[in-house]
RNA sequence: GCACCCAUAGCUCAGCUGGAUAGAGCGCUGCCCUCCGAAGGCAGAGGUCAGAGGUUCGAAUCCUCUUGGGUGCGCCA
């Protein structure tokens, strides 16, 4: 800790001077293709190229894509919207990428493809090591904040969306082609690290943590478990908060002595996170999130004394009631925006304190474009704080934090989510039930019955995490969403488990492919089902984009369930090994082939993988 | 008190920068396995998009108000 201090050396410096705009590269998609022959037609027609915007039908049976542009345009022009769709239909007329293209309505155009100009577009997906995937057109570094699981709190339903939406965020805007770090920016250095060093020191007094005297080494060993913390903390807690003064002030007094470092202290709190470390790597790894920084708000420690000094150079901290504070509010704000607390009238860090030396420390250590906090919406007003106080400082510029809010998790009665006792359901039970029920649902179902121990295991684990983590992912992350494990874990409809059947289908296929000698060829587009194939195939790239700027994994969750059932839909209607036609049989295959791969790219970009069998 | 978010089918949720007939899943009513895995596919019923104004050729979407719900607001994170 100290030697990071000194390697720092208490300069603050500068945040990235980014002005990189999220664009992207490499789309090849047809609403990226129609929209720039469109842009150039308005253009040429004397309208603004932003008019010529092509968009998937609303209208399937009409149309593959449409384009409302001269709708808009005609009506700054006060012209007539059907002639000026006439004058750009007219920069249409001899592209062989379509069928047909007509105007409807009051002055929609209306784009049907060719079979051709469908057929390549899926070789050309074929033989795309990204599958359709863009690319962003400057690479980004960017930190994904995971919003602090909390030492002193055991994991519980409520950190699954912070967790499954970042997961999610952190592997699309990495393979869209960012430097993205995910940061679990655990909770361990507050006032509740001071409660649960006083919780310890009255159950354990003998201990040589609380003897300022002792020299010694302190015990490898840790003197708690985990189930220790996750009672010690609560019921401490209740206690301060049922009136026990004289707690509370010993539980501050420890805090100050703590972060002053206090040796004894420190050991014991190590003691704490380790602990707790060894919970979280278990309960986010069964979930399959990972992250590249294990910091905590300690880790910033470091960079307050420093920032302290900086800010009062820069005439931002002004003391105030006892305490240092930065004063964040504008004229014109709607609201009154309270000052943000940097050192408490007991002389300590506050969260918002460590908050900003974070955004200090992630400069000084990776130098970012952009930090996205993937936390609670309750915390906006908080973010909003810090974010001003670092604006002001220079800490960062306006645009480069930001707050990516997500929803509360609810249960079936609409209010945050209880276990029928009325605790909170722990991550690793609820994981667990998930696991049980998806082993009970797979022997019921008579499936997986030809897998070895091991691998129905793995197979049950697997359909126990899309069940969680799609019901999650298909929500928006605003949404105060029901939590109804039954419903999730029914099997049916729009669920995880349906995506992996589809992708454990599509593999039986290959499988019986390569057993018979036939392998995929060149795909051409006959069918219905294989057009429609085609075309989501071809939204992936929009998906992603559109992902991507909304940070809103759900849209790609959308496309991967449209893909699954499109896939489906093939099946259904398309016989892939049982025709005699060769040819036919190796585009289909190839189609197949294809549609696999894009399926588990999407799955494994919400953090999902299939099965071989299940 | 002030501010932010939300209100869409019986239920759970989507709905892109305002565009054609508002979608999906569950549930409900019917079909479809002598054919690659039916955890599937097809069809149908079901909506004053909370309510009232406004902007617009056009509003679930933008603006205002009302009602009803959630959340936050200086020493906990």
């Amino acid at each position: 800790m100290l030697a990071k201090f000194h390697e720092f050396g208490g300069i603050i410096p500068d945040c990235p001077m980014s002005d990189l705009t999220e664009a992207f590269v490499d789309s090849h998609d047809f609403k990226t293709q129609l929209s720039e022959t469109a842009g150039a037609a308005f253009v040429s027609e004397g309208f603004e190229a932003s008019a010529g915007r092509v968009n998937a039908s609303d209208r399937p049976d009409l149309a593959d894509f449409q384009c409302n542009g001269a709708l808009a345009v005609a009506k700054a022009a006060k012209a007539n919207p059907r002639e000026v769709a006439g004058k750009i239909i007219s920069h249409f007329s001899a592209d062989d990428r379509l069928k047909a293209v007509d105007i409807a309505g009051p002055g929609f155009l209306n784009f049907v493809l060719s079979e051709d100009a469908l057929s390549q577009r899926a070789n050309a997906l074929a033989s795309d090591a990204r599958l359709g995937a863009p690319k962003v057109a400057a690479r980004r570094k960017i930190i994904i904040d995971f919003g602090g699981p909390n030492v002193a709190k055991e994991m519980h339903i409520g950190h699954l969306r912070t967790a499954v939406i970042g997961e999610s965020l952190k592997r699309v805007m990495r393979f869209m082609g960012d430097e993205v770090m995910g940061d679990a920016h655990f909770g361990d250095w507050g006032y509740q690290m001071g409660l649960l060093i006083v919780a310890v020191s009255e159950e354990q007094p003998d201990l040589p943590y609380f003897d300022a005297a002792f020299t010694g080494d302190y015990p490898t060993e840790a003197p708690v478990s985990l189930e220790d913390l996750g009672r010690l903390y609560p019921a401490t807690a209740k206690r301060v908060k049922d009136g026990d003064e004289a707690l509370r002030d010993k539980a501050k007094v420890a805090t100050r002595e703590l972060q002053h470092g206090r040796v004894g202290y420190r050991a014991l709190w190590q003691h704490f996170v380790t602990v707790s470390r060894q919970a979280l790597i278990r309960d986010y790894g069964a979930l399959n999130v990972t992250f590249d920084w294990w910091k905590g708000e300690s880790d910033a420690d470091p960079y307050i004394e420093p920032m302290i000094v900086d800010l009062k150079a820069k005439g931002l901290l002004v003391p105030d009631q006892g305490a240092q504070i930065v004063r964040v509010a504008r004229e014109d704000d709607k609201k009154d925006i309270p000052p943000l607390l940097v050192v408490s009238s007991e002389g300590s860090s506050m969260y918002g304190t460590t908050d900003l030396a974070t955004i200090v420390q992630r400069n000084a250590e990776f130098g970012p474009d952009l930090t996205l906090y993937v936390v609670d919406q309750r915390q906006s007003a908080h973010f909003e704080q810090v974010y001003r106080a670092a604006y002001l400082a220079g800490y960062a510029k306006p645009g480069q934090l930001e707050h990516a809010a997500n929803g509360t998790v609810n249960g079936p009665d609409g209010t945050p989510f209880k276990t029928r006792d009325g605790g909170t359901l722990k991550l690793h039970d609820l994981v667990s039930q998930a696991v049980e029920k998806a082993t009970s649902r797979l022997h019921e179902a008579g499936l997986g019955e030809g897998l070895s121990e091991t691998e129905f295991a793995d197979t049950a684990h697997k359909v126990a995490v899309a069940a969680l983590k799609f019901a999650e992912l298909s929500n928006h992350r605003l949404t105060n969403y029901i939590f109804d494990l039954d419903r999730f874990m029914s099997f049916e409809g729009k669920t995880g488990p349906y995506l992996l059947y589809q992708a454990v289908r599509m593999k039986s296929i290959l499988r019986k492919a390569g057993d018979q000698g036939v392998s995929a060829g060149a795909i051409t587009v006959g069918e219905p089902a294989e057009r429609e194939l085609v075309l989501l195939l071809d939204a992936f790239d929009n998906a992603l984009k559109e992902s991507y700027l909304k940070r809103a994994p759900n849209l790609l969750a959308d496309h991967v369930y449209k893909l699954a059932q499109g896939f489906s839909k093939f099946y259904a209607n398309c016989p892939v090994l049982v025709g005699d036609d060769a040819a036919v049989k190796a585009s289909r295959l190839g189609l197949v082939t294809l549609t696999l791969k894009q399926l588990e790219l999407g799955l494994d970009l919400m953090g999902l993988s299939a099965p071989e069998q299940m």
